[in-house]
DNA sequence: CTCCGGTGGA
DNA sequence: TCCACCGGAG
């Protein structure tokens, strides 16, 4: 029979039901999986829920100790929802986002409180408590009562993204959306604790973000990224967050063959070499696109001390990447009328244009004056 | 150094 | 939808 289309859809609704994955998964976690981890081998919900907590953004390995510590300090959820919160961040200390603790014990009281210190077996409603989510919930019910139940974190999402081959950022909504729906159309009909530990233990010691060992792993037969070569490649990493982007207008006044040129401050950016000099009030973060009006008044007093301004002429920006941000360097050629030639500036030089090509100048800025001063010698060339 | 990640809050 | 929270790993 040929695939449902949804009519008012332009993609098929896809079944991803396939319970030779969970089979595989499972036979996998009840030969070499881990069976002996201190929260397993117990329906304990108190347990199994501080367990998942802990583990939330955290390995196992780091969480062991805690753990242990932690029971002993707080051997019942209602030891818990009766301490005074600084004991729980003392037990806490180190293990790191400490929002985690508080919402454990904010949690904890309120399973006293709502449900007579009884965890709910429902996931919906296990993630209505504090420091509970979708994927948390999931696992404490799927630990704690046997409840069939979608977990939904990074070694899943890694696992999924490589069998599959997944080539979108998970983030994306639509992406997490149908990794969703694979998880739940999985899910295995019995077994769902061997199959969430397997899709954990998978994720944590085979399917490993660098160098997972795929010769040992019980979907290698079925996994796209590992036949197509791209392991490497999947998941799709975030994008990287485009860094803030800066303006600076840089004044070009150029006057009988010399550049005029400013030392830079000894610390911060381009520190202690020779530049152009800076608009102040220029520098805009964030500003996408749009480039800073400049302002003739600022620009008047700027050049003031040099001559007087016979025209103004702003050039095409130069885009400059750090490694923290982007620089748009905003040229403005001004020609004076009048050089003054006294005194001049503190830190300001007039510097021959044959000479820049040797001169401490940050490389953006020595191209553009390169540029511009071979273009206008050959300009001058050309007018005779 | 950069990358990673569940949850919750902006 | 974006990002802070933190510590560990590469």
């Amino acid at each position: 029979m040929k695939r449902l289309l949804h009519p008012l859809s332009l993609t098929t609704l896809e079944d991803y039901t396939d319970p030779s994955f969970s089979a595989a998964v499972i036979d996998w976690q009840k030969q070499h999986g881990r069976h002996t981890l201190p929260w397993q081998n117990t329906r304990n919900a108190y347990l199994v829920w501080l367990s998942e907590i802990m583990l939330q953004q955290t390995q196992v390995s780091a969480v062991l100790g805690y753990y242990a510590r932690f029971l002993e300090r707080f051997p019942t959820l209602r030891d818990l929802a009766a301490a005074p919160v600084e004991d729980v961040m003392a037990q806490w200390s180190g293990l790191g986002y400490y929002t985690r603790a508080r919402n454990l014990h904010k949690c904890a009281q309120q399973v006293v409180a709502q449900y007579d210190g009884v965890f709910p077996a429902d996931p919906a409603l296990l993630a209505e408590l504090p420091g509970i989510g979708r994927s948390t919930a999931a696992a404490i019910a799927a630990f704690s009562s046997g409840t069939r139940a979608a977990i939904m974190d990074g070694n899943v999402k890694r696992v999924f993204a490589r069998v599959f081959g997944i080539d979108a950022f998970p983030g994306e909504k639509k992406v997490e959306q149908d990794m969703w729906r694979r998880a739940e159309a999985l899910l295995p009909a019995t077994g769902i604790e061997a199959y969430t530990q397997g899709l954990m233990d998978l994720g944590a010691t085979v399917c490993t973000r660098s160098s997972p060992a795929c010769g040992r792993c019980p979907l290698q037969a079925r996994c796209v990224a590992y036949a197509t070569g791209r392991t490497k490649d999947l998941p799709v990493r975030k994008p990287k967050k485009t860094s803030p982007e800066k303006h600076a207008v840089m004044l070009v006044v150029i006057d009988q063959g010399q550049v005029l040129l400013e030392l830079r401050p000894g610390t911060g950016i381009w520190g202690g070499l020779l530049s152009l000099p800076e608009l102040d009030g220029h520098v805009l973060h964030n500003t996408g696109s749009v480039l800073p009006a400049i302002d003739q008044q600022a620009l008047t007093r700027a050049v003031a001390p040099f001559g007087e301004i016979e025209s103004v002429e702003t050039l095409l920006p130069i885009v400059h990447v750090f490694t923290h941000y982007k620089l748009h360097i905003v040229p403005c050629r001004i020609t004076l009328a009048h050089r003054n030639l006294l005194a001049g500036e503190a830190g300001f030089v007039w510097l021959d244009s044959d000479k820049l090509a040797d001169a401490a100048l940050p490389a953006p800025v020595k191209k553009l004056l390169l540029d511009l001063c071979g273009d206008s010698q050959a300009v001058q060339r050309s007018m005779f």
